[in-house]
DNA sequence: CATGGCACATACTTTAGGGTAAGTACTTGT
DNA sequence: ACAAGTACTTACCCTAAAGTATGTGCCATG
């Protein structure tokens, strides 16, 4: 289901890399631009949505709530709106989400090394 | 140098969030749609081109020597030629490469535990 | 009465990255 | 003479993802 154009080689090459890389099937999940950030700002606990907007100035919104959206399909976080005059939304980790803590911060500490040049820059 | 376009924001976003998060940074690096299953590929040990492009056929010439460029460039990989009638280069990993394999597996472990909805799906 | 905050949506544009196809220089095998 | 292998390069195309700009409904406040 959810039909994939046949007539593109692109979308099988993509289909191939994610049946055998499961990395690449982590990376759609995480990959998107702001994604690890968003994820690294709720972390450290529920947030509204404007809250992520100002802890996180340099994203437009589009794009926020596009990564937002994404991410809850993809079951990473989980959406919580109370429906009040003025609407208020929080966004939280899902287990996934939080199972995928120990990735981001093993991604975060390897860049850290890379970057001041622990491997012999 | 490699001057950056100045009046484009979505390098100035690019670098804010390079600057801010280092799993972006990480991601930077090995976020090609490639580059995990070659650096994979690799890290059974050294691999001439020619065996690294028959283990992925799905991928193009262009694209598997531009991400080991970007892979050498980066520091993750080691190119090593020959000056020899035929030629003959090999890659392997560096020790930042190397440094990066545990990364991997935990997006690899991570990515089967969420694909086998052990997180709940 | 209009301005601003909340949580979005929608239309349009741009760009980086991946894909296709073809060519290069040199040599060995038939 | 010609195909085939090795390691690339180059020119061009197409798409997905990010960006820009603007609008929506609702209410409170100045």
């Amino acid at each position: 289901m959810t039909a994939i154009k046949e007539n593109s080689t692109i979308q099988e090459n993509k289909q191939y890399a994610l049946d055998t890389c499961p990395v690449t099937y982590a990376m759609q999940k995480i990959g998107g631009y702001w994604k690890p950030i968003i994820l690294y700002h709720l972390s450290g606990g529920d947030k509204r949505y404007s809250e992520i907007k100002r802890a996180i100035p340099a994203v437009t919104e589009k794009v926020l709530i596009q990564h937002l959206k994404q991410l809850e399909l993809d079951g990473l976080i989980i959406r919580e709106a109370k429906p009040v005059v003025p609407p208020f939304v929080t966004y939280r980790l899902s287990a996934a989400g939080t199972g995928l803590m120990p990735v981001i911060s093993a991604m975060a500490t390897w860049a850290f090394k890379d970057m001041e040049g622990a491997f012999g820059a």
